[in-house]
DNA sequence: ATAAAATACGATAACAATAGTCGGATTTAT
DNA sequence: ATAAATCCGACTATTGTTATCGTATTTTAT
């Protein structure tokens, strides 16, 4: 399958709900509530963007989640780092190679490696800036 | 996730193998031996590559497999489609766009359509026959 | 004819990853 | 103190992938 998923999804946006927010701070229950999905869920996403860096949190009463840098320094590839446990379209092209059988005579590393890197490429380029609307 | 099926990626061995084979046919054991991998699981590959017009089988004692047409004509997006459920990055843009319950406000529509199309395209213009050796 | 070598294919089990839930702890404004 | 919010680990459920099994069919050599 070749699908992002639901906490990318999620992720991408609750970060293009923040990125249109002008700066203010705006709870998960907003956001939930505004995406129609779990608060529960959203919740663990947002604590991953956090560890991640890209958004930052304020707790308390009046406290919620805030963008941590410039919409247009957060890159979808930042959000599948933070969301996704990281793997390549074959195992072998990253730390995973030990499991593969094929290492000694992988007849397709090469262009399993450009496509990666084509791939990758589309996701490093493209900002919340970007999708941000308004 | 972000990876290709086991299926893909040994149909996708297959089938570059079978390319070097100048047309001549190969049974699917000689295919699994020399892949290491199991017979059984090949096999259903194989035949799901058959479905889509990719290769032929002659059955019975010197039966086996070759490609159903030159190299060049058989795209990776070939033989995705033909060993995985078909999907994209986020559901909405194929046919289960019914099961989102944004699809009436939906705000990445756009910007998911474009990532998938460059995606779509990478796999569009790579060929067996770019990936086969000698 | 018979046996052997091969493909064809549905059913199902085993495994892994994703998706979602729950319970309780911590922080902070009022 | 209380309420509103984040924090976080453990757990369950669901889904998709991977692999196996059993049986049927086709073809050819003998
Ligand atoms: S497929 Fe594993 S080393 Fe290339
Ligand atoms: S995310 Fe489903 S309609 Fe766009």
């Amino acid at each position: 399958m070749f699908k992002l998923s639901k906490k990318v999804e999620y992720g991408i946006l609750s970060l293009q709900y923040m990125a249109n927010q002008n700066g203010n701070i705006i709870t998960a229950k907003e956001i939930s509530e505004h995406l129609n999905i779990s608060f529960e869920f959203l919740s663990k996403t947002l604590q991953s963007l956090i560890k991640q860096g890209l958004i930052e949190s304020i707790q308390g009463v009046h406290g919620g989640y805030k963008l941590a840098k410039p919409a247009d320094k957060i890159t979808f590839s930042d959000v599948i780092r933070a969301l996704e446990n990281r793997s390549s379209i074959v195992e072998c092209l990253t730390e995973d190679i030990e499991n593969c059988g094929r290492i000694s005579c992988c007849t397709i590393k090469t262009p399993m490696t450009q496509i990666q890197d084509k791939i990758n490429n589309i996701f490093d380029i493209t900002t919340i800036a970007e999708i941000a609307i308004y």
